[in-house]
DNA sequence: GTCGTTGCAAAGCGTTTGCAGCCTA
DNA sequence: TAGGCTGCAAACGCTTTGCAACGAC
């Protein structure tokens, strides 16, 4: 039986990763929770993260032209806004309508990932 | 000035492009393209599709639990759909709403990619 | 003949794994 | 005390780069 344990590096990363509210590279968080466990490894930071993503409770986000990133998972589906001026990504709220309506005959849909590239509101 | 070349191998990377009609890996596109030009390796498969996105001509295509694939950028925003049961990846039209209308207030939208995720006609 | 292009091998980079020591329960 | 967890370093796989030979123009 596989008893989990509590230890300061899990809680550093879970705490960087809410922290951020938005998704983050290892290295960055890594980097950031290195400030509460200085000799953090960033091997660890993998395996907490793989750990995270089994249990469901975070998400990796791969979008093209940036390093895969993870965030907290949150519920619903998920859209990711991509600043093509400061590059920075912002997790959005799940859409009104889902685009389900849309599919061709004969597919059935079971989850949706939705990237829009364009300008945040700082970057108008 | 750089005056591009017409080779066998950038031919039969396109040709082998336009012939699966679906996102391949480079490592299949080396395989598929070995069979018009037999030494072909596989760096300059990478060199090529460089080249083909830096004309826009093919489009990187990157979907979580997935390696990165490469297609022809067919007009219009893109869709792929990722049958959990076959693992196969087809792409699919432009959806007759985009989502714009549903961003919030502030953004711009340039371009989207949409990844949808369940089960295709032939696994029903 | 020029010089863009290619194939091979090595380097680079992000991620995973092996292992001995650490620390939670 | 037992065994999961950690940090370090090596290994791994994918991608890029260096370089000499090749071949399109």
């Amino acid at each position: 039986m596989t008893a989990l344990r509590r230890t300061t590096q899990k809680q550093a990363v879970q705490q960087a990763l809410e922290q951020a509210g938005q998704p983050m590279t290892p290295q960055q968080l890594c980097g950031q929770a290195r400030q509460q466990v200085p000799g953090l490894g960033l091997a660890t930071v993998y395996r907490l993260l793989r750990g995270l993503l089994d249990q469901g409770e975070a998400r990796r986000v791969e979008i093209p032209g940036h390093p895969p990133m993870y965030e907290l998972a949150p519920p619903g589906c998920t859209r990711h806004f991509v600043c093509q001026q400061c590059q920075r990504i912002t997790t959005l709220p799940a859409p009104a309508r889902s685009t389900a309506g849309n599919l061709p005959p004969g597919y059935a849909l079971d989850a949706q990932q939705v990237i829009l590239w364009g300008r945040c509101p700082e970057c108008q």
